[in-house]
DNA sequence: GCTCTCGTACTCGGATATTCTGTGTCCGAGTGTTCGAGG
DNA sequence: CCTCGAACACTCGGACACAGAATATCCGAGTACGAGAGC
C-alpha cells in the first residue's frame, strides 16, 4: 500500500486539532513529520480531488478539512490515494490457453475471483466502519496532551 | 497484489483435478492458461517454501500437492507470495520530527496503525476461512465440465 | 539372458535482465497582501 | 486622510526525473530413465 496514506491520515488528524477554520499549508504539515513537503502535497492534492479536503491558493492559502471528522471514514482516505479497484485483480486466464472452454465468454463468476473479492470486501467493510473522529478520540486517550502540543506547535508562526 | 497469486491459486486447483499422485511440470501448467512458464516456475517455488508444494526434479518430475485441498487455505498462498508483513506498514512518523512527544519510544500504540491493522485483520480472517477446496466446490457447481476436462486434457502426453 | 554402469534428456532452482509503478523533485498558474501614488 | 492600482510574495497544481520492486528470462545443479557393455 501507498505509503502516502499513513501521511495523509496524520494529516488529516493534526488538520482537525489544530482547528477546522484555519488553513495549514503542505510545508507545515510536512516540516512537523519531517516528510517531503513536494510529495505530502501531491497526497493531499489527491485529498482535494476527492472532496475530503479543501485547498486555497495564495497567501494564507493552504489545506483544510471539507468536513467534520466523524463524516470522514478510513476507506474514503484509503480509496482517494489507492483508487477504487481492489487488491486482487482476476485477469481471467481461465479464458486463455487450450483450457478455455466452450463458453463463449459468458463464464458465470470465477469461484476464485469471488472468494478474494469476499476477503477485500470484508477489509473495504471494516475501513467504512472506521471514522477518523473515532480514531481521534483513541488517540486522544493514549496521549491526553497531544492535541494542545500540535495547536501549540502550528500556532507558532516561526 | 502479485499477479502471481491468481496463477498460484488456479494451478493449485488444477493439481487437484488432476490426480494428487500425479507430478506436473511448470511448463505444463502453465502452457493450460497461456504463462510465461518461468516466470509461473518461480511463482511455485515459493509455494514449495511454504510447504503447501512438493517439488520433484527430473524425468517424470514436477509439482505436487503436499496436502488436501481442505487443508490448505486463501491465506497460506497469498501469505506464501506476497509475505507475512500487512499491506499497510506504520512507518511512526508521528515519533519523528517536531511532533516527537517527550516519550522515549515507549509509545503505547499508534493508533491509525491500529485501525488500519484490525481491517488487516478482517481481511485475513476471511482469507483464512476459506478452503480452497471450497473454492473447488464452487467452481466445480459453475462448471460441472471443467475436472474431467482438464483432467483429459493433462493426460495427453503430446 | 541378466546386471551393472555410463550417458542422456529432462526438471527444478536460483542468478540475471527488463519494464512499470511508486517515490521524489521542480517550475508555472493563481491569489491575497501590501506598498505607493494620486485625488 | 482616503482610495485605487500595480507589483510582489506566497501557495497550490501539474509536469518532469529517479528508484525499487514486480515481471520476465536464462543457465546451472540434480535426478530418473534407458541404452550398451560386460559377466
Amino acid at each position: 500500500m501507498n505509503e502516502g496514506v499513513e501521511w495523509a491520515l496524520h494529516s488529516c488528524l493534526n488538520l482537525a486539532w489544530i482547528g477546522p477554520g484555519r488553513a495549514v499549508t503542505a510545508a507545515r504539515l510536512a516540516a512537523y513529520h519531517e516528510l517531503p513537503a513536494a510529495y505530502l502535497n501531491k497526497q493531499l492534492q489527491a485529498l482535494v480531488r476527492a472532496g475530503i479536503l479543501i485547498s486555497a491558493s495564495g497567501p494564507k492559502g493552504g489545506f483544510r478539512l471539507a468536513r467534520d471528522l466523524d463524516r470522514i471514514t478510513l476507506m474514503d482516505v484509503v480509496t482517494a490515494l489507492e483508487g477504487p479497484e481492489e487488491a486482487f485483480r482476476c485477469t481471467e486466464i481461465r479464458q486463455r490457453g487450450p483450457g478455455a472452454g466452450p463458453t463463449g465468454g459468458r463464464a458465470p463468476e470465477c469461484a476464485i475471483a469471488g472468494a478474494m473479492g469476499r476477503a477485500d470486501l470484508a477489509w473495504r467493510r471494516e475501513l467504512a466502519a472506521q471514522t477518523l473522529d473515532a480514531v481521534r478520540e483513541r488517540a486522544e486517550r493514549q496521549a491526553p496532551d497531544a492535541p494542545d502540543r500540535i495547536r501549540r506547535w502550528f500556532a507558532d508562526v516561526t
